[in-house]
DNA sequence: AAGAAACATTTTATGTTTAAAATATTAAAA
DNA sequence: TTTTAATATTTTAAACATAAAATGTTTCTT
């Protein structure tokens, strides 16, 4: 009986350690695979348009926005650092591409969006890098693809689960 | 017969531009995804080991090569440029975590390996990290698991493709 | 109205990352 | 052998990222 009892959870612990490699395993793919993306797109921005990525970041969110968005929203819907966007803020607005203005009843917030400049040039790279999305995902599936985000949408869950 | 030619296109571009789209989306959220969980584990290591991220990536290669591995090798599996490896391995080697000594036939190369306080320190890190790797990861199926790791295989060769 | 707390942003200090230049070594060719 | 090319690494400069401190503004309490 001991033995059996032994057994058990001898049986536990390597299905638990099991699962441990696999999700490892996954985990180090989808970094690699997502650096490997990532890294891609960046070059192509880079060689391409002059830009990097986390400056295109921001003007797409402009673009999504056109009445404009404080510094604020920026940093939390792409989420970095406030710092962070006010450096690539400072850079993009030296370039002409966005502008930033002062909010009108509230001396604290500045209202950021794209000028006239910054929408032209942001429409030519967007349509470049859906192009360029696709030739790396375009290939799966539409079953793949919606299985693929409800995996992530799970994992998303999952990790804000441990955060909270 | 226009008329029917041109739907015939109009159908087709549209059907591209939505693959284009879904891709993006995809994209997008796998991206977010993998930078959550990226993020998530770098907190860990930080405040549970004060260690970052790259410097539990270098010694984890070094773990798996106890004869040891060159500056250049380490650049090669770490897909990250040289000089980057090289800064990392400073402070890993200032901490007494590696060592970088000469290889006998060639003047030009390090061999780096784990030092014996690098090795009991990455057991233990690496004990947590797969266990924290598995909070984020382990709730998925094993078939979920299977067929996330073929997609972003798919993913993995498309993207070489295009590069090569 | 005065002070405290919360908010929005910027600045500063520190560290990561890359590309490119610099240094040094080895191998190959003329 | 001298030059050239390839290899291995480090250094440098620029961009990016965070946390924490500093600045100024608004709101809440009393």
């Amino acid at each position: 009986m001991n033995a059996t009892v032994a057994q058990a959870s001898l049986d536990h612990e390597s299905r638990i350690e099991q699962d441990d490699h696999h999700a490892v395993r996954l985990w180090l793919r989808l970094l690699t695979c997502t650096n490997l993306v990532e890294r891609h797109l960046r070059s192509r921005l880079r060689t391409e348009f002059d830009i990097t990525l986390p400056r295109f970041d921001l003007m797409a969110q402009l673009a999504r926005e056109p009445k404009g968005l404080t510094m604020g929203d920026l940093s939390q819907r792409m989420m970095v650092s406030g710092g962070n966007v006010s450096g690539i803020a400072s850079q993009l607005e030296a370039e002409g591409l966005i502008s930033r203005e002062p909010v009108p009843g509230n001396r604290r917030a500045f209202c950021v969006t794209l000028t006239r400049a910054g929408q032209q040039r942001f429409s030519e790279m967007a349509e470049a890098h859906e192009a360029w999305v696709a030739e790396c995902l375009g290939q799966l599936s539409g079953a793949d693809c919606d299985h693929m985000m409800s995996v992530l949408k799970q994992i998303k869950t999952d990790v804000a689960g441990i955060e909270s």
